[in-house]
DNA sequence: CAGTATAGTAAACGTACGTTCACTTGTCAA
DNA sequence: TTGACAAGTGAACGTACGTTTACTATACTG
């Protein structure tokens, strides 16, 4: 029953990320599954109930992941506190391992690939792909980098800027990890860039 | 008649960059019109045709863009011949003429959004949206760089990497630009960043 | 063992889709 | 003036959609 219930859920996710939610047909979905559409509904209300269901649990995710790697917590809410901790040396593993996150793992991957074909359907959307993995990792960079600066732990500089500039290629690598045939290892790629960053702002 | 077409092109081109081209009904597209959906039928064949001629207006204006700020013509297929007048002061002109072109210029700005709603759907979209906006530009960048750095105009690095460097923060920029409720110019940050990376790079 | 949820099927519901068609209107050249 | 053509209407086509319903089989629980 919660088997079900889950594989459903995945079934579905992994096609609104490829066609978006309402190119995606309860029974295109249900066929993916090998049952009819009419069970569908003895485990979540309607469509929408489904695609609701993700959201939550995505949620849900980010904060536990948020916790896994001992960052303060976002939960798509920026604070300003418990950054005293926090260098530079440590964010370059946080950065790897959030491009890891956002590429490797699938629920993670998927759901960045479908809020990304919904951001533009409504302000809710957009407003939770936008701080989900664009406006709000700047912004949380950016705090970041202040306080950092306050006590001496990075040189003074614009921290919006640095932000942008420290964050933007981790965007744009996992944009690129979407399309195959990729040559360069972005991995690679991106730690050569953060550490370049580091040697660049550290005291 | 030819003003008609243009009509329809325009808007169902706004309508498919909002929800994505299978959630847009003809008969959407037409009541936004104030006409009935079979006028749509005199003008254009079916659905999928009205997208094609979009692209096929995209590849087209894209050509006469790279004409007008004097690149080398990318066409979506990366050359390395006529690099030879581009300086990294020039390329920062065109960095933000192309920041303007594809978050101002509505034509270019709704394609951009549409083909990014369409891209996971077939291999070609995909194709297409990353030649437009991802790894085309680092590609063409990367290039750019290694003839620079070969006849003295730049200092010697990794091409590639520079190219995801110079060009990421362009990318992120244009991203945060369609959430609105931004406090900082996102061009001023632009230029801050090119300013920057041409300090480090230029010989 | 009887009874009651649970998870599934198959068919039907009304609605909306993309597309076609017969028809009407206006324009303009022969 | 007439006749062809371009542009639009509105209804109809068949199909697919999301959802509901009546029914069935299975499995646990008193």
């Amino acid at each position: 029953m919660t088997d079900t219930k889950e594989k459903i859920l995945i079934t579905a996710l992994h096609l609104f990320a490829r066609d978006g939610f309402e190119a995606v047909s309860v029974s295109t979905i249900a066929g993916e599954l090998g049952m009819t559409k009419g069970a569908l509904y003895k485990h979540y209300a309607n469509k929408r109930d489904i695609f609701n269901t993700m959201i939550q649990r995505m949620f849900d995710l980010d904060q536990s992941v948020a916790q896994k790697y001992g960052m303060p917590e976002q939960n798509f809410n920026v604070s300003t506190d418990g950054y005293d901790s926090v260098d530079l040396a440590y964010l370059k593993n946080f950065t790897l391992a959030q491009f890891r996150f956002w590429t490797e793992d699938d629920f993670a991957s998927s759901i960045r690939r479908m809020l990304s074909l919904e951001q533009y359907r409504s302000e809710e959307m957009g407003r939770i792909y936008q701080e989900m993995v664009v406006s709000g990792p700047v912004q949380y960079l950016a705090d970041l980098f202040r306080a950092m600066m306050n006590t001496g732990r990075m040189k003074v500089g614009d921290a919006h800027s640095l932000a942008v500039e420290f964050y933007s290629p981790l965007y744009l690598l996992i944009a690129m990890s979407d399309n195959k045939q990729e040559e360069r290892d972005p991995l690679a790629v991106l730690e050569g860039l953060v550490d370049s960053f580091i040697g660049r702002w550290r005291v």
